[in-house]
DNA sequence: CTGTTAGCGCATTCAT
DNA sequence: ATGAATGCGCTAACAG
């Protein structure tokens, strides 16, 4: 029984027992076809017996190749992001790369030290939906590279879900229904994705027609879209587009609580479609791809690593609305 | 203009800069105690002057300290583990550890190539509720301090959280609501919690008398929950108690899809009260106590990596039903 | 207090 | 095809 607990088997045991080189045993790993077939047996042989497993750490020293990326998300238990976590992961796994996880709470400072924390120890960063200046962002770029999702900052490489499209559809979609006066509810002021989202329903509204309005959730929760209820209906709206799904949620729960029944008597659309039909009505709301975001932002980081090359690449992922129960047309109304 | 992009500034040249000794430079950022104030902010200067950042790696290699753990869980997507990877999260960072997020996919094989993998960069690792064999991971723990999540192995550090006590409190809640036949449907032949939950329906059903059936959706799902509808109406239960609520979920959705109003004409109970009260209906559920168990789980590594003295000790955290409003008496039967 | 000297475990020249 | 030597960047005795 060998296995010394600690420490762990060396390239230096392992010679011994083999008879060969430390330099031997390393090729045996590294670069087999260097070695004779036989050789390479016997190396592996012996490093059966002793239990010997490469030290990654001192390779990632010798090499300056870590075989680890990071990624960090604003908040893990949002379900927006354990799908792209785990696209992610399976990405890179692909690539034999492992991947460090952090999360900032919604907080700009937390992501920044998360970024220095881990940039010592991954050759590459994936940052999703950052909350952090683009001027910081600029500066983690530099020394380490750099993937973006859902944040636009020149010079950077990054995948962005383009939500404007489906957005714009749900507004239509609510036009059609007949509803004129709605309200969009934003999340975070630091989000590009809520810029953008703001941005669409503020288009799509002026050239419907529509009546629009906003209340701020701050931060993305079923808590904040609860809060948030009390102030959409005293902006006299039938519809709500709300910044996320959780969100939304929230909002629905809120108007339940006050026998505001939904579709009857209000519309509500969320954005990510990070509950799939799971809630009740099941909402309407905007498609994600954040699967395909983070396998995406994956390779495209990959690839950044592989050829110091690719500078400022961009992926764009267009959405679209699915249309589920929780929008309806517009109640009628006393007055004209 | 410093920061040469890649490789990053070394002790030797902020040495050089500050002209002192590689070690002083060294003693400035692990044991300023040991050098005279002067010096420290000399070389403090001197490191900022360069843009110096200690590389994590060496310093590894050099103390055997990774400064990081692992948590590998089988599924991120599932509500029930996010709450606990975030406070995990948070906990460790207390103690200035990063860690490495493992997604097995329900697969064994797949976890134990995570615990390979990981193991030569962590100091220690926790596994949430292992699909794994005792056998691979009693050999894992003999490489690197393991602490366990769900899931009994003796002589391995765990935290356990016991859903037994409030199983049995919804199957006694179940029994006071009329209903004489109840299924089970049971989750992961190879989890503990599985085998635990479905051990606690099974007693308290014999204690009080209930007709008890079992159902099997293998992975816990909303799909699997939802397949599995057909199979429960099939056995004349009037109630269930899913392996957890993602599954109990499923099946609220395959009772409404069948015409079949809950509580009224079924009841229905969750484990792990991983949605909160966000279903519609909401749902009754046990208690799961995931944070605390996360949290839990990294102190307890942190401490048997402190003093190699601590081997089996034991967290236990109980449990209790939630009730919401997936419960109700039992459907009268037209039949004595 | 501070400099000198050795490694940590491995990959990689350069020889042979 | 293989061995010997050197260094990755840092910490840790060991001397002064």
């Amino acid at each position: 029984m060998a296995a010394e607990r600690k420490g762990g088997v060396t390239i230096s045991q392992v010679a011994k027992e083999a008879g060969v080189a430390r330099s031997s045993v390393s090729r045996a790993y590294t670069r087999p076809d260097m070695l004779s077939p036989e050789t390479v047996e016997r190396i592996k042989a012996a490093a059966g017996r002793l239990g010997y497993v490469p030290n990654h750490t001192a390779r990632a020293l010798s090499t300056g190749r870590y075989g680890n990326l990071a990624l960090i998300v604003p908040d893990v238990a949002n379900p927006f992001f354990p799908p792209m976590i785990r696209a992610a992961q399976v990405e890179a796994d692909r690539s034999d790369f492992c991947v460090f996880l952090g999360n900032s709470d919604e907080d700009p400072e937390k992501e920044d030290q998360l970024l220095g924390r881990f940039s010592g120890q991954v050759e590459g960063i994936i940052l999703a939906s950052p909350r952090l200046s683009d001027e910081r962002i600029a500066a983690h770029a530099l020394l380490r590279p750099l993937v973006l999702i859902n944040r636009d900052v020149k010079g950077i490489p990054k995948v962005l879900i383009d939500s404007g499209t489906g957005i714009a559809e749900a507004t239509q979609h609510l036009a059609d229904f007949r509803h004129r006066n709605i309200v969009y509810v934003s999340g975070p002021s630091t989000s590009w994705s809520n810029k953008q989202r703001r941005a669409a329903v503020r288009q799509a509204s002026k050239k419907l027609g529509l009546d629009l309005s906003f209340v701020s959730a701050s931060v993305p929760s079923f808590e904040a879209g609860l809060q948030a209820v009390d102030a959409i209906l005293a902006k006299g709206a039938t519809a709500a587009i709300a910044f996320d799904d959780v969100t939304a949620q929230g909002i629905l729960a809120g108007l339940g609580e006050r026998g505001v029944s939904v579709p009857g008597e209000f519309s509500v659309v969320g954005c990510d479609d990070a509950l799939g039909p799971l809630t009740v009505p099941s909402l309407t709301t905007v498609s994600s791809r954040s699967i395909e975001a983070g396998k995406l932002a994956v390779s495209l980081l990959l690839e950044v690593l592989g050829s110091q090359a690719v500078r400022d690449a961009s992926y764009v992922l267009e959405t679209h609305l699915i249309v589920r129960s929780t929008t309806g047309p517009a109640p009628e109304r006393g007055q004209g």
